[in-house]
DNA sequence: CAAAGTACTTTGTATTTCAAAGTAAATATA
DNA sequence: TATATTTACTTTGAAATACAAAGTACTTTG
């Protein structure tokens, strides 16, 4: 039973703006609603239902608060979403065996 | 104008099965649709399908022949397809600040 | 107080993914 | 020799996903 050759990239982490949300949160350890959609360059509603996949999968808490009257949503990394994030690179270095090659 | 944080992922590389096909094609120059599918682990309409839009898009070449009797296609990577896959794996390393290290 | 803005969420649509079914020819089986 | 199975794909329809327009609930501004 020879192992693959490519390992499966976690569907909950392979999206271009759930990544960079990720990517984030790693980084910062707290960001919120504005920040993350700056960042991601996305919109609103489409920010919104990648955060709430995130939430849902277990790999982020969102936090509601307010900021002096207006509504503060805040935006953290727990563990299971940095190891699925680890996780997610050493499967993504399965595809690039050589590395890094310049264009 | 500050440079964006995330650069963009490459839709027609962003995806498991195309990204396997990609990097098995930039290592031996030629597959056909027997071996890719065995290395993408994914079913016939699938690949037939992730191949028809690499195809599209440039990205690789499919030769349709005869071994002996039965039909062959047999795919190879394009300039163009490298290329992408170059940028597509610099887009990547913006996500990932450490960095993406070979295997 | 009406209009515009902020911070989201919900909803409908467009796109994408995926595998079941279809096609066409070759080969094995009875 | 008929027929069933296999091989090598492609087409198609259904399910999942992504996305932004519209909606909600406020607040601020003119």
């Amino acid at each position: 039973m020879t192992p693959d050759r490519f390992e499966p990239l976690d569907p909950v982490i392979h999206s271009q703006v759930r990544l960079a949300v990720l990517s984030v949160l790693i980084a910062v350890k707290e960001a919120d609603f504005n920040y993350l959609k700056k960042e991601t360059e996305t919109t609103d509603g489409n920010l919104s239902t990648h955060l709430a996949k995130l939430e849902e999968a277990g790999y982020i808490r969102m936090k509601k608060s307010f900021r002096g009257k207006k509504p503060l949503t805040t935006c953290s990394i727990m563990e299971k979403g940095k190891t699925a994030f680890s996780l997610y690179l050493k499967a993504l270095e399965s595809y690039f065996p050589g590395g890094i090659k310049p264009v």
